[in-house]
RNA sequence: GCGCCCGUAGCUCAACUGGAUAGAGCAACGGCCUUCUAAGCCGUAGGUUACAGGUUCAAGUCCUGUCGGGCGCGCCA
């Protein structure tokens, strides 16, 4: 790793405070924190620190009194060529001319690795998300998470982190129930039965499909009388009679036979869920199964340890855990009166299991609506003796989509949504990812699907794709010229002089930190922004100058910087997981 | 009612996590293609950062309150 310039400023800064304070003029024991900016004027130099700022009340100082004597304590440093005081008592630092070049032969040394962390050099850290009920496709609702998701363990990796992608698969629990007998009704309708499917039923199109393949495969062997199913429908609520139709179809077809159709169910719903998520570019580590905490035992254990340290209670025939103990509203439910456990107990076992497999850190992604969830599932790790701050929560709000200027419902249910795959394919990957990731993740959203179909300069991803393409182009065209161009490395950087050139220099310096600090405030929108402003000032310089038509030296030169802004450009789209095109 | 999130240009969003004159894109207006891609560039206009107090050298950012929006407050998932 090389050190980044701050660092360096700070070891300069840190000799000069430490010789104030033996000078007295610091009090010796005040523990001070330095701190570089890059500054937003040029007119500021390179890098600001308010350090006199903030030491001016201990030491009972003006801060530019204390600023002065800072600057004086300074020893000299040759990547130094002015420091100044300005406004109320910044110091501002003006880097040495030849220091701005030295980022390019980072960039031609590191190449693709430029800016990244070296790899598994901190902490292994788990990112759940998506983490969608099996029971249907996904909708356009579940991308904002996924691109979320997955760009921030890309971000996260490139800081140096090991991370490792998971789904959790919620397949127990009444949803799969209600899922597996919406199939098995399709199936009985498709073999001429006359059962309705119930509105609180699922009653998507895929529904349908699945049936139909059953159908292909076993005929009628399925079929159940309907009289035989109509009684446990008469004379109940909704959710109720739903419940005895699950039951009913369940006890009368059979174990085996009712598995089939909740493995079909299963089985293809995922495997959809799966194939529409890489064609995304997302790819999981592992997809756990909700059941096979179940089957492992490791609900059950989890719930007896909580017994055993006095967390759980029993009330009104159910189990009650207490959290409130440590910080909830409430206490919860984990076992239901007719003794099964809730979808809680599940998140207990999981989160503790998740912890429990050595990751330093487990995110979680969830959308907004589940909030309210986060300080129960933490006081189930702290009762397990589990250091709950080990667990992160991020929320992503959820899109509010747009059609021709009207808000679009959605409900998976009624099988009236616009699903993920649907949104990929007509707008494509690249442009779904780089708008997802425009957007803070916690900040409300409005999502305009006719805006980011069109494909059209209002979409800035071409802009950025745009300046990695005119690179390219200007390499096949000095190709097809036949001009002979000196590596990158041989050139003359000096002659990289301008102020466009100035400007660039500076983008490409700033990339190894932007990393650093996306990572560590999980932002990988400050990735996309960064991208932008990199084209900005690549787009402003290649309008103010035609480079190969330069003598050699200075056109040379001029190379070796669209070079190492090609990279920064296709290191950067790599980590928001878009495409960094040769043409377009 | 209580809790969490949010409120920044006409619209969609940033703002290096408390720093200097709050910035981009789109939309609007005016310029730039005989040229390495005009999916581009240059310029103009647009703001009491919802509102009112407070904290300090410094507040869009932190605290309190008000208003407005979203979400949550199940033996649902």
């Amino acid at each position: 790793m090389t050190n980044t310039p701050q660092d360096a400023l700070v070891e300069l800064f840190s000799q000069a405070i430490t010789q104030l304070k033996s000078d007295g003029v610091i009090p010796a024991d005040h523990d001070v924190s330095i701190m570089f900016e890059r500054t937003r004027q040029k007119e500021h130099g390179d890098y600001a620190t308010n350090v006199a700022l903030t030491l001016a009340k201990p030491a009972g100082k003006n801060p530019r009194v204390l600023a002065d004597l800072i600057v004086a304590a300074l020893s000299t440093d040759s990547q130094v060529s002015k420091v100044d005081i300005a406004g109320p008592g910044f110091i501002n630092v003006f880097l040495a001319e030849d220091a701005r070049y030295k980022v390019l032969d980072n960039v031609f040394i590191r190449g693709a690795d430029y800016g990244l962390a070296a790899p598994d050099s901190k902490q292994k850290i788990m990112v759940e998300f998506v983490s969608a009920n099996p029971t249907g496709p996904l909708h356009v609702g579940h991308g904002r998470g996924a691109v979320y998701g997955d760009a921030l363990a890309r971000v996260l990796t490139a800081a140096g982190h090991t991370v490792k992608r998971e789904y959790y698969v919620n397949d127990a629990g009444r949803q799969m129930e209600i899922l597996a007998t919406s199939v098995w009704i399709r199936y009985a309708q498709i073999a001429g039965n006359d059962i309705p499917l119930p509105s609180n039923g699922y009653q998507g199109d895929y529904i349908q499909t699945m049936a139909q393949e059953l159908f292909e495969q076993h005929a009628d062997q399925f079929v159940l009388s309907p009289e035989s199913l109509a009684s446990a429908q008469s004379g109940l609520e909704d959710e109720a009679a739903l419940d005895a139709l699950i039951k009913s179809v369940k006890v009368q077809l059979g174990d085996e036979s009712y598995q089939l159709f909740f493995r079909k169910a299963l089985d293809s719903i995922l495997a959809d869920i799966k194939d529409d998520l890489a064609g995304f570019g997302i790819n999981y580590d592992t997809w756990y199964s909700e059941q096979s905490l179940f089957d492992s035992g490791k609900i059950q254990s989890a719930v007896d340890q909580l017994k055993a340290s006095g967390d759980i209670y029993e009330k009104g025939g159910a189990l009650w855990f207490k959290s409130t103990d440590y910080g909830d509203e409430k206490d919860r439910v984990v076992v239901r009166e007719n003794g099964q456990p809730t979808y809680f107990a599940s998140d207990i076992a999981y989160h503790f299991d998740k912890i429990s497999r050595g990751f330093d850190l487990a995110i979680n992604i969830w959308g907004s609506d589940h909030h309210g969830y986060t300080p129960r599932v933490k006081a189930s790790l702290q009762a397990l003796g589990v250091d709950s701050e080990k667990l992160k929560v991020l929320l992503v709000q959820f899109a509010v989509l747009y059609r021709g200027g009207e808000k679009v419902g959605m409900s998976t249910r009624s099988g009236q949504f616009i699903t993920l795959r649907e949104l990929r394919e007509e707008i494509g990957s690249d442009a779904a990812r780089f708008f997802y990731t425009q957007r803070k993740s916690e900040q409300h959203m409005d999502f305009d699907l006719d805006l980011a179909k069109s494909k059209s300069n209002e979409n800035p991803m071409y802009y950025v794709q745009y300046a990695h393409a005119r690179i390219c182009r200007i390499f096949t065209t000095a190709n097809e010229r036949g001009l002979t161009i000196k590596a990158p490395q041989d050139t003359d950087y000096t002659l990289l002089n301008g102020e466009h050139e100035a400007a660039l220099l500076k983008q490409l310096e700033r990339f190894p930190e932007l990393i650093l600090n996306a990572a560590q405030h999980y932002e990988p929108h400050q990735i996309t922004y960064y991208l932008r402003d990199l084209a900005t000032a690549f787009h402003s310089w290649y309008n103010s100058s035609r480079f190969l038509e330069l003598e050699e030296e200075p056109r040379d030169a001029m190379l070796a910087l669209c070079s190492a802004v090609r990279q920064v450009l296709s290191n950067g789209l790599g980590i928001i997981g878009v495409a960094a095109p040769n043409s377009m």
